[in-house]
DNA sequence: CCAAAGATGTAGATTCTCTACATCATGATC
DNA sequence: GATCATGATGTAGAGAATCTACATCTTTGG
């Protein structure tokens, strides 16, 4: 949800850091799918909002990856809701996704604060 | 070319930064398509690797937007290529590229920068 | 002549996120 | 009791970006 303007005047999230997200989400305690969103978009200063059409799929891949499990349970307000919990697997995963992320920033980075030839620094 | 490993055992480009990155190399001066992969390849520490599968769509999509201009030359090796330029709404858009870009880094960091509950900061 | 390197390109697969919809439960209000 | 907002989960299909894998042509060097 932040990003490029693919569809119409959407912003939106860089794929593929989805599931980092939720991983680190769910480092902070288990969490329902509807809260995990209500997190990220507290935690990001209300800039993200995923939508639960990007976020169930999420969770169903990370679950089928084993690195989160569910399980069903009453929410305070008395409602049925399906709690995530990261595993040690989602933990390396996560781990992974991070380093890959900030070599991915440091390397993008390196190639857009060059400047062209003629310019100073 | 850098990410996460999708298909088998490769590494890939985070979505959405490729034509930042090319914006970004023709701001050095105009450059043909084999010319861009080989800057990006130099400019990120021998990191980046875009194929040429990748490349030459965003080459043309950036053109069907007015992003870059083309022109056929030969090469210092006396061979023909199509040269492109970026153009002044290139330009605007790779600013905005940028700033986008920029200002994703901050938020993900924020997210992933937040430790649970109970341990130190 | 032939192989390697320089150069451009397309087709199809894969993956991810989004839009748009559907469903169900609870609590508050009319 | 009906209705409506909110909390909660979910699916189908569209759209876009990158990759794999291939195809083609040219120039230079052995």
């Amino acid at each position: 949800m932040i990003g490029r303007n693919r569809y119409k005047n959407r912003i939106e999230l860089l794929q593929g850091t989805l599931d980092m997200l939720i991983l680190k989400t769910l480092q902070w305690g288990p969490q329902h799918g509807y809260g995990i969103v209500q997190a990220l978009h507290a935690t990001s200063g209300e800039v993200l909002q995923v939508e639960t059409g990007s976020l169930y799929p999420a969770l169903h891949r990370l679950e089928r990856q084993a690195w989160v499990r569910s399980e069903w349970k009453q929410t305070e307000s008395n409602q049925r809701a399906k709690y995530y919990r990261i595993t040690a697997a989602g933990k390396k995963q996560l781990a992974s996704d991070l380093s890959r992320w900030q070599h991915m920033v440091e390397v993008i980075g390196a190639v857009m604060h060059r400047v062209p030839d003629g310019e100073e620094a």
